[in-house]
DNA sequence: ACGCCTACCTGCTTGC
DNA sequence: TGCAAGCAGGTAGGCG
């Protein structure tokens, strides 16, 4: 999905653009797109008439604060995008979710693989939004599961963007881990908003190895990854994200990042810090880029 | 805690 | 050209 520079472009965009405004009515035309256990019905009985407060991001979700307190969250996974789009705009076949606003636009849940997921939540208790093992449900007796405010907001990590999350509380979190470093930017539960562009990106910026064990770093490689981290997201966002097939804003355009990136989607290409060619792994499913030669690799065990 | 697997979906690229 | 396989920025849930 769009990623946390992503997605904050988005939001900016969004509290621009829609913040005061109504959702007279909404049509779902791919249910499974509105979280369980929200029926789409309703849902759209429940968001009609609802007027936009402020739009911001948690991690890799977007939330929209009505004025009444409810959260509306809308987490775009791999290629979900909100448009605003101005009355009369041709329609788009991917939007799955379409608000129709008092003033005759429309914002459109455009999302072409179906993944991502749209809530609407009572006020009170939203704190963030749930994150794989941090997040709890319970199976209720149909067999499905129903989530607890509170419970579900609960699983992420730190904002890595915010004042709180210093170089000496990174260091605490990652002295704590035996994972590889890649796995663990990887994971919302540690640091929220990170995903596998711009976790590559961090590691090529502060030359750390993607097997590298995180307990295993010294003081000054976590200060490294610390600022790389929020360097490589900062960027992101002032060059508005980065587009591979996808993404795009608020108003259907594209990013600039993608052009900046040091190492994703850039196998067999010259590292710009040292010319060797840039390599492709796979770490935990996912592809992994780095240079070889700055990103040295973990000291391996020798068996006597 | 960790790692691995499957599932959710569609479209684009690559290789034969 | 046609077709199948492989790939894609994410996450939930299950298993060991």
């Amino acid at each position: 999905m769009p990623e946390l520079p992503e997605v904050e472009t988005v939001a900016r965009d969004l509290q621009r653009w829609v913040a005061g405004a109504t959702i007279a009515g909404a049509e779902v035309r791919w249910a499974r797109t509105i979280r369980h256990p929200q029926p789409p019905e309703r849902f759209v009985a429940e968001i009609a008439g609802a007027t936009i407060r402020r739009v911001d991001r948690r991690a890799k979700t977007v939330l929209f604060h009505l004025e009444d307190g409810r959260v509306m969250t809308v987490a775009l996974r791999m290629t979900g995008a909100l448009i605003v789009a101005p009355a009369g705009t041709a329609d788009d076949p991917y939007a799955r979710v379409v608000f129709d606003l008092a003033d005759g636009r429309q914002l459109r849940y455009r999302d072409v693989r179906k993944f991502g997921r749209i809530g609407l939540w009572p006020g009170g208790g939203l704190r963030s939004v749930g994150a794989g093992r941090g997040a709890r449900s319970r199976r209720v007796a149909d067999g499905t599961r129903r989530y607890r405010i509170g419970e579900v907001f609960s699983g992420h990590g730190p904002e890595p963007l915010s004042r709180s999350f210093t170089a000496e509380r990174f260091a605490e979190r990652l002295q704590r881990r035996s994972a590889k470093l890649k796995t663990l930017l990887l994971d919302q539960a540690f640091v929220a908003g990170v995903g596998n562009i711009y976790a590559d990106e961090a590691l090529w910026r502060a030359r750390l190895h993607p097997l590298r064990a995180a307990d295993t770093l010294d003081p000054r490689d976590v200060r490294r990854l610390h600022r790389a981290v929020r360097q490589v997201l900062r960027e992101g966002i002032a060059n508005r994200g980065a587009s591979f097939s996808d993404y795009v804003d608020a108003r259907g355009q594209q990013g600039d990042n993608q052009e900046r990136l040091a190492v994703y989607r850039r196998t067999d290409q010259p590292c710009y810090r040292c010319g060797h060619r840039i390599e492709r792994i796979v770490v935990g499913q996912r592809s992994t880029h780095f240079c070889p030669r700055c990103q040295r690799e973990p000291v391996a065990s020798v068996e006597p």
